[in-house]
DNA sequence: GTGAAAGCGCTAACAT
DNA sequence: ATGTTAGCGCTTTCAC
């Protein structure tokens, strides 16, 4: 079978003995067409294996029915599952979902928006690890593309899906409190992004609404990766007084985290209570059970692909940004104990 | 500030005074254009704020700089791991990748395929769950796509990187022959697909070649999800004679096991020897860590990329389809113990 | 209801 | 070295 030309409009109203113009009308379902020109196209269509060019498509009609995803690593499940959410989202109503990785550099943030723009996608969410860097906001701004932040505050007036982690932690700081710990520890992500800013925040208000001092030697902001999560257990480990119980700022830290406890054969909740945030495999089947700060990471997904459907479908045209706050909840589990 | 209309070439054209031929050439970097001209265009460019338009390029060049990925589940830490090390490699060289999900369907396989071929994106990487499904294979071929299949054993005439599962089993069954047990259980994929197939044959080979019957109510072929590792571990544990070992074939098989498995307060490997398919972050977290069959999933995913990368930078247009077969390997952990 | 024709924004072949 | 021009495959007026 020799690989001939890909048959086009034109071959096919050739064949059909009709105008390109009917061509169109019939492969995009307009009305204004007689059955028996319909189907006189259609079996033309079959019979030459005709499939429309999208490429060409697109260019007249200035939609590509395609959203880009500008995330710092699909392989964190974080990520993955929120990915996952909104793919299926935008796959029910004709979008494809071009997913790329920053591997938290700016250099690749702005790259990326700007091939994304550049390739005409209808819109793009994304998840920057510089929230407030000039070029991250020239580029943003100069795409000209609707716009969704997740988890990130970005001052710009475009939609925004946030996650309400203030609360989260202050549950989960209250928690650990009311079992009797007062050396209570955060690895957290760095303040230069909201859900760092945010934690720290919710683990603060704990603290002061009981009039308890936080000890800044215990809380370590910095990055979102397993080896900070490790390196920092393990400096805290060593202090002069370690803290009886940790709190996670992340899925990763919270992997680092039980690498470090691992090496130093400490246990769970016997020897350290334990939270983490957001609910994986790692803690659902840990043993025991890790009690941590969830939240709904489909919803997100989902709620972010909604938003730009709605804006794109002309739903949602000239409506002011959304700000969505979706809630944060602890989930109690095995990980903490009473102190001793 | 007007959203006014986006900048063409011909715009800046005559902003430099120039005509649109040479406007291309400059932002294509093509030689053949004086440093003063070069100058004045990229001035005007600048000016303008134009950026180029892809999808019009494309329809000329009829190259997208796009590769499609079909998989089962993003979230799934297999695919998200193998997703993430693709799209690294493809970025590097300028290629975005446009993952969708197919949950397994071959109803939105099929779709997907056809959708990623219309969009003309310069090649295909894929995951199917319908490995020999004649709609499928028709699919696969009226795409015209440069292929790549992983770890699926397509009948085509396509790339494929595939994985050396039987071995893999053959050594993990070897290792508990070894250590004693008899009555080995392997909770497995479909033999539909390629890893189940050769995972069973894996595991077969391994006790006849020590002259071992292998009892048919061990072996458990279905699915690859937690559900199904989490109904036939229980059922295998109501077996009059229980399996004093198990092979979780996969994954999410092995999440569903361990939930099984928790669920009836059961200890590995005090009660039960363990091995795992792919090793994520549960089994290298899990007390004690868990002895797995490990691949290198960041190889695949460069492997595929890279294939598909030469065929279409002509380097390997014409020649024949390849298969490379990557090696497992068995990491011996914690999760096993001689049989009592 | 259908045909004819004008582009969408760009590249590439052909002139000059 | 640069200008001119013909499409790429499709949708969409505008006639009829």
């Amino acid at each position: 079978m020799r690989t001939r030309k890909k048959p086009t409009v034109v071959d096919v109203a050739s064949r059909a003995g009709v105008a390109v113009g009917t061509v169109s009308r019939v492969i995009n379902h307009s009305e204004a067409v007689s059955p028996h020109t319909r189907d006189a196209v259609w079996r033309a269509i079959a019979e030459l294996g005709f499939r429309p060019n999208n490429v060409a498509r697109s260019m007249r009609t200035r939609v590509t029915h395609t959203i880009g995803f500008v995330i710092p690593d699909i392989s964190n499940p974080l990520f993955s599952v929120i990915a996952r959410a909104a793919e299926d989202t935008l796959q029910n109503v004709g979008y494809l979902l071009n997913i790329a990785n920053s591997g938290e550099s700016l250099e690749r943030e702005v790259k990326l928006i700007r091939a994304f723009a550049e390739r005409q996608c209808d819109g793009l969410m994304f998840v920057t690890n510089n929230e407030s860097d000039m070029r991250m906001l020239e580029a943003l701004t100069s795409s000209r593309l609707p716009l969704v932040a997740l988890d990130r505050e970005i001052d710009l007036p475009i939609d925004k899906v946030m996650t309400d982690h203030a609360r989260g932690l202050r549950l989960a700081v209250k928690y650990l409190l009311e079992l009797g710990h007062r050396r209570i520890a955060l690895i957290n992500a760095s303040d230069r992004i909201a859900p760092g800013r945010e934690r720290m925040r919710g683990f603060k208000e704990a603290h002061s609404e009981l009039g308890l001092k936080v000890d800044a030697a215990l809380i370590r902001s910095g990055r979102l990766d397993q080896d900070f999560g490790a390196t920092q257990m393990g400096a805290l480990l060593d202090l002069k007084r370690p803290p009886t119980a940790i709190i996670a700022g992340g899925n990763q830290i919270l992997v680092g985290v039980l690498r470090a406890l691992q090496l130093r054969d400490l246990t769970v909740p016997r020897d350290l209570s334990l939270i983490g945030c957001d609910d994986t495999a790692v803690t659902q089947v840990f043993s025991p059970p890790i009690t941590v700060v969830d939240r709904d990471l489909v919803q997100i997904g989902r709620t972010a692909a909604q938003i730009l459907i709605d804006r794109l479908s002309g739903q949602g045209r000239g409506l002011q940004p959304s700000r969505a706050l979706l809630p944060t909840e602890l989930k109690i589990r095995g990980s903490c104990a009473p102190r001793r």
